[in-house]
RNA sequence: CGGGAUGUAGCCUAGUGGCUAAGGCGCCUGCUUUGGGAGCAGGAGACCGGAGGUUCGAAUCCUCUCAUCCCGACCA
């Protein structure tokens, strides 16, 4: 405990270890890559889930759970879909103590055993769309591992639609990424750019992928959900056909969407600072800390005090009321800064006195002593308050590590010496991109909405050939 | 897979051939304290990552091995 925070200008990356460690979120555990979320940590994903789910809900969508284990031969099905994900896999050949007649693969993504299944689902355009998604875990065989970041088993939530048209079809992707949009940006307070992937980046066995992608404190982008028109590749895999209203015979259009535990490292690296986790309120486990501060003579007057404001606060917010007597104050504030809480509220003699409390931002850390009248409504308003200045915070400082590059020798010198987001015109190629991404590291992380018509007239900030497109290029995780 | 680093109590660290392995944090008991990481007293807790070797003697030297972290390559 009262462990030093490596500052993140020392050291991003352990900075980043030492929240997470620290604030308790998750911990190494016996097998290389994986992590126990500890309840700290849980408690985050657990808020991001009920957000999420309840947003498929509205937008027609049901949970189902499909097996761990798939047969090895349903990876095989799309050609594409097995040449990304096979290096990855972890295969299970015994079983019962006998070797199994076919290994048994264990999920890296569903989609091949859930078209198995809707391949018995699905006959006639009456049973379309399907649209189902399912929140489990999977596993993907990672060389390098970091917490919530990529690690070999993680959590994640994989929706799977099916559909009678192409044009269905991609109107359900784009409506899944602009619920993950509005997610980021309403409950992480996280700004983030969508589009379209390029070739080199989109998902194996996907015919567009369309990704939210946000930048991190140390102005490196973050993918943080990707939402996958599949068109016919997994329908004719798996030879899901379907009755049209006109008594013809199609295959299935299809989608996948998700995300994953990866968005806590996301919320980690996007607000938080060198005393500790910052957390917005719409996703933190507690919203309010009370620590009550008294000496002996007064601990019982305080103590009332300030479990008054605990029992009235209740209704309303996620609080705590921090009584221990063993910890000094100073010591608490800390722990509770370490923790992210968004509000800590101070209540001592002096306040008692006044009949009033200290609210004090763990976003600013400025103080601000209210009435206990008013408290109750005070701490709402400054809730939305922090959760709205995390955002703009977030834009404030994408935007300004944002530029707009037209030559080449200014893209290397960018990537060499600031770092960041570098919106340049591309001609499409993947050849510019690859030589791109050899010299400087950084990759096209996004095709914005509506960049074709912006790149008319420019030129490929590589080969100087017509460019087809404005790309956001950038170093990842 | 390549490069680097590290394994000594729950955590951090000292100990580079020689007495019973040392200190800080944390933990337990008691007292005292409490407006930015409190103090005193007492206490529990380690086969020094593992195996083998060298030696009268190994946490320390040698060999092998395992694990983890960081950087890079690879990567939905």
């Amino acid at each position: 405990m009262a462990e030093r925070i490596t500052p993140r200008s020392e050291s991003y990356s352990d900075w980043y270890v030492d929240i997470v460690l620290n604030a308790q979120l998750a911990d190494y555990s016996p097998v290389k890559g994986t992590m126990v979320i500890r309840p700290r940590g849980y408690a985050v994903w657990e808020r991001m889930q009920s957000a999420l789910d309840a947003m498929f809900k509205e937008t027609g969508h049901q949970n189902a759970y499909f097996p761990l284990l798939i047969p090895e031969s349903f990876l095989k099905k799309e050609a594409e879909h097995v040449e990304g994900f096979a290096p990855e896999c972890a295969v299970v050949t015994h079983g019962g103590g006998e070797e199994l007649e076919e290994p048994l693969v264990i999920r890296p993504t569903s989609e091949t055993i859930i078209w198995s299944m809707y391949k018995k689902w699905i006959q006639s355009y009456r049973d379309l769309p399907l649209l189902i998604n399912q929140w489990c875990n999977v596993l993907r065989w990672e060389k390098r591992t970091r917490l919530f970041l990529r690690t070999t088993e993680f959590l994640w939530q994989e929706g799977h639609t099916a559909h009678a048209s192409a044009e269905e079809a991609r109107e359900e992707t784009l409506r899944m990424l602009e619920v993950y949009r509005r997610f980021a940006e309403e409950y992480m307070a996280l700004p983030v750019l969508t589009g379209v992937k390029s070739e080199a980046e989109k998902f194996a066995g996907a015919v567009n992928t369309y990704a939210i992608e946000a930048m991190m404190q140390d102005r490196k982008a973050l993918q943080a959900g990707t939402s996958h028109f599949l068109g016919q590749n997994f329908a004719k895999a798996f030879d899901v056909t379907f009755q049209t209203a006109e008594g013809g015979l199609d295959h299935v259009w299809a989608t996948s969407w998700g995300v994953s535990t990866r968005l806590v490292g996301a919320l980690i690296m996007a607000h938080s600072d060198d005393k500790g986790l910052v957390l917005p309120p719409k996703l933190a486990p507690v919203e309010v800390a009370i620590v009550p501060i008294f000496k002996n003579q007064t601990k019982t007057e305080v103590l009332a005090y300030a479990d008054k404001l605990n029992q009235t606060l209740k209704g309303s917010y996620r609080v705590v009321l921090d009584a221990d007597d063993n910890n000094s104050p100073g010591w608490k504030f800390s722990q509770w800064e370490l923790y992210g809480v968004p509000i800590r509220v101070e209540c001592g003699p002096k306040d008692m006195q006044n009949n009033q409390v200290v609210l004090v931002r763990r976003d600013s850390g400025e103080k601000l002593p209210v009435a206990i009248s008013e408290a109750p409504q005070r701490i709402g308003v400054l809730l939305q308050q922090i959760q709205q200045s995390l955002y703009d915070r977030a834009l404030e400082f994408r935007e300004a590590n944002t530029r707009d590059i037209d030559n080449y020798d200014d893209l290397l010198a960018f990537f060499e010496n600031d770092g960041g987001f570098a919106r340049a015109a591309w001609s499409g190629s993947v050849e510019s991109e690859a030589r791109i991404k050899a010299e400087t590291k950084a990759t096209i992380r996004v095709l914005p909405f509506g960049n074709e018509q912006e790149a008319a007239g420019k030129r490929c900030v590589v080969t100087g050939e017509p460019a087809r497109h404005m790309a956001i290029f950038a170093r990842s995780y």
